[in-house]
RNA sequence: GCCGCGGUAGUCUAGCCCGGUUCUAGGAUGGGGGCCUGUCGAGCCCUUGACCCGGGUUCAAAUCCCGGCCGCGGCGCCA
C-alpha cells in the first residue's frame, strides 16, 4: 500500500493521526533547521514538515523537484499551514528521483512557451493549469453521457479503419491494410447511422483524422468527435437535444469543477435554452450589410463567422438551413424548398463546434444526392444496401471535444488543451 | 500552401531599430554550495550557464543582408 490517504482527504479531524501520503514534490523550501515539503497528489497539494531532528532529515536533502516519494508521519492540525493542516514527516521514501535541471517548471514560477510546453509535455500536464483542464473534460464527457444515457441512448464503437471517404471535400491518410490501401476514418457519420437503424439511438466518443492543411489554433490532424444519431427523428429535435446537453455539461462542471474553474480563473458562458437559429439566409445578408461580397451557396468562413459574433452580439447560436450543395449527400433536403438543407452548425463566437441535420433515408434520394456530388454509387454500396431492408428517418450532428473545451475553458488554443495533440507539424511526444 | 512576426543561459526574457564604445551579453527563475526552526511562488550570501544553422557585408556582427530549419499568428483548405 504506497498510500493511505489522499492529500485533500486529510482533514483537520485526523490530528495525531498517522497516514501515508504520496505524490511528486512540488516545492521545497530549507529553513535550515526545518523543511517544508509542497507535495502534490491528484486531488492537490499538501505541506509536509521535516524537522532537523527527524529520521527523514537525511533522506529529505537529495529531493528534487518533481521526484516521487512516499511520506508516512503524524498529522497535525495548525492554522499556519495551507488548509490547516500538515504531515509532519517520520519517514521519507524516494520511489522515482527526478533529474535536475527540469527542462520545464511545474510550480508555476517561470512560464514557459507552447513549443517548450509541447515538446517537455508530461511535465506541462502536470501544471495546476493543465490538471484543470483535464478534470473539466472529464466531467464534460461524463454529463454528456450521462444526459444521453437519460435520453435512452446507447454508446456504440464504429470502425476506424474505412474503405473510402465518407463526406468528400476532408483529406484522408491512408493506411496500408494488408496490402490494400484504406484510410483512417474522418467520421463514423455512416455507421452511426446504420446503427440507429439497429438500436434507434447512438452516440459515439471516439477519434477522427483530417489529412487537411489547417495550421490554426483550432485544427487538429487527429481529434475526438463526441457524435450522436437518433431515430425517429428531425433535425428541430436534435438541436433541442442538443441544447439540453450542453446545458447539463456546463452546470455540472460549475458545481463540480469550482476548483478547477478557479484554477483557471474562467467562467463556462450560459447556455440559455433556446439557443438563437440563425437562418442561413439572413446570416449572409447580415453580412453583405458589411460589406462582404458573399452569394448564396458560399461558405461562412471565420472572418465571417468574426463579423457575426459582432453583429448578433451572441457567442452561442445555431446557423439553420444551410444550401444543400454546401452539404453531404446524406444531408436531407428541405421539402418545401430542395435548394435548402435541415442542417445547423452550432458556432461559439467565431467557431464552429457541431454540425448536425436530418438525414436521407430513402435509398434512391441518397443515390440521387450522391450522382449529383459527382460520387459513385457503387463506392457506398456497403452503406446504402441497409437502406433496402427498412431503414427510419434519423438525424444527428457531431461535435468536437476540443473545441467544446475551448468554450469551457477559456483557453484559446486546442493544441494547447490536448494532452498530445496532433496538427500539421507534430507527431511526438 | 501563401503572407506576416519571431528564435538569446535548463526555463522566461533585456539588449537588436541607430554595428563597437557600456557586450569577453543584463535581469528573473532554476542548478550547485552555505546561512536561517514557521516557510507559504520563503528570505539572504557565494557560484554556475546563452546570442538556432550556413553564407555574405565590415577593421568589427547578438545587432545589417541572403538562404535554411523550427515556432507563433492571419488566410487558404477545413470539423
Amino acid at each position: 500500500m504506497y498510500r493511505s490517504h489522499f492529500i485533500a482527504d486529510v482533514t483537520p479531524e485526523y490530528d495525531g493521526k498517522e497516514v501515508i501520503w504520496a505524490g511528486w514534490v512540488h516545492l521545497l523550501r530549507d529553513l535550515g533547521g526545518k523543511k517544508f515539503i509542497i507535495l502534490r497528489d491528484k486531488t492537490g497539494l499538501g505541506q509536509v514538515v521535516v524537522d532537523k531532528n527527524s529520521s527523514a532529515f537525511g533522506i529529505s536533502q537529495e529531493l528534487t523537484q518533481e521526484s516521487v516519494i512516499q511520506v508516512r508521519g503524524i498529522v497535525k492540525a495548525d492554522k499556519r499551514a495551507p488548509r490547516g493542516i500538515e504531515l509532519h514527516a517520520e519517514e521519507i521514501t524516494l520511489l522515482s528521483k527526478a533529474k535536475a535541471p527540469l527542462p520545464l517548471d511545474v510550480s508555476g514560477k517561470v512560464k514557459a512557451d507552447i513549443d517548450t510546453r509541447l515538446r517537455e509535455r508530461v511535465l506541462d500536464l502536470r501544471r495546476q493549469e493543465m490538471q484543470a483542464v483535464i478534470k473539466i473534460q472529464s466531467l464534460a464527457l461524463k454529463a454528456f453521457r450521462e444526459t444521453l444515457y437519460k435520453e435512452g441512448f446507447i454508446e456504440i464503437f464504429t470502425p476506424k479503419i474505412i474503405a473510402s471517404a465518407t463526406e468528400g471535400g476532408a483529406q484522408l491518410f491512408p493506411v496500408i491494410y494488408f496490402g490494400k490501401e484504406a484510410f483512417l476514418a474522418q467520421s463514423p457519420q455512416l455507421y452511426k447511422e446504420l446503427m440507429a437503424g439497429v438500436v434507434e439511438r447512438v452516440f459515439e466518443v471516439a477519434p477522427a483524422w483530417r489529412a487537411e492543411e489547417s495550421d490554426t489554433p483550432f485544427h487538429l490532424a487527429e481529434f475526438i468527435s463526441m457524435d450522436v444519431e437518433m431515430a425517429f427523428a428531425d433535425y428541430n429535435d436534435v438541436m433541442q437535444l442538443l441544447e439540453k446537453i450542453l446545458h447539463n455539461i456546463v452546470k455540472t462542471i460549475k458545481e463540480e469543477g469550482k476548483e478547477e474553474l478557479k484554477i483557471l480563473n474562467y467562467e463556462p458562458p450560459e447556455v440559455k435554452i433556446p439557443i438563437k437559429r440563425l437562418k442561413y439566409t439572413e446570416a449572409i445578408e447580415i453580412l453583405r450589410s458589411k460589406g462582404y461580397n458573399i452569394k448564396f451557396g458560399d461558405d461562412i468562413g471565420t472572418p465571417e463567422l468574426r463579423i457575426l459574433n459582432e453583429e448578433l452580439k451572441e457567442d452561442l447560436y445555431f446557423i439553420v438551413d444551410w444550401p444543400s450543395d454546401a452539404r453531404p449527400f446524406y444531408t436531407k433536403s428541405k421539402s418545401e424548398n430542395p435548394e435548402l438543407s435541415e442542417s445547423f452548425d452550432l458556432i461559439y463566437k467565431f467557431l464552429e463546434i457541431v454540425s448536425g441535420s436530418t438525414r436521407n433515408h430513402k435509398r434512391e434520394v441518397l443515390e440521387e444526392a450522391l450522382k449529383k456530388k459527382g460520387l459513385k454509387p457503387e463506392s457506398f454500396e456497403f452503406f446504402l444496401k441497409w437502406f433496402d431492408y427498412g431503414m427510419p428517418p434519423h438525424a444527428g450532428f457531431g461535435m468536437g471535444l476540443a473545441r467544446l473545451m475551448v468554450m469551457l475553458t477559456g483557453i484559446q488554443s486546442v493544441k494547447e488543451i490536448v494532452p498530445f495533440p496532433r496538427d500539421k507539424k507534430r507527431l511526438t511526444p
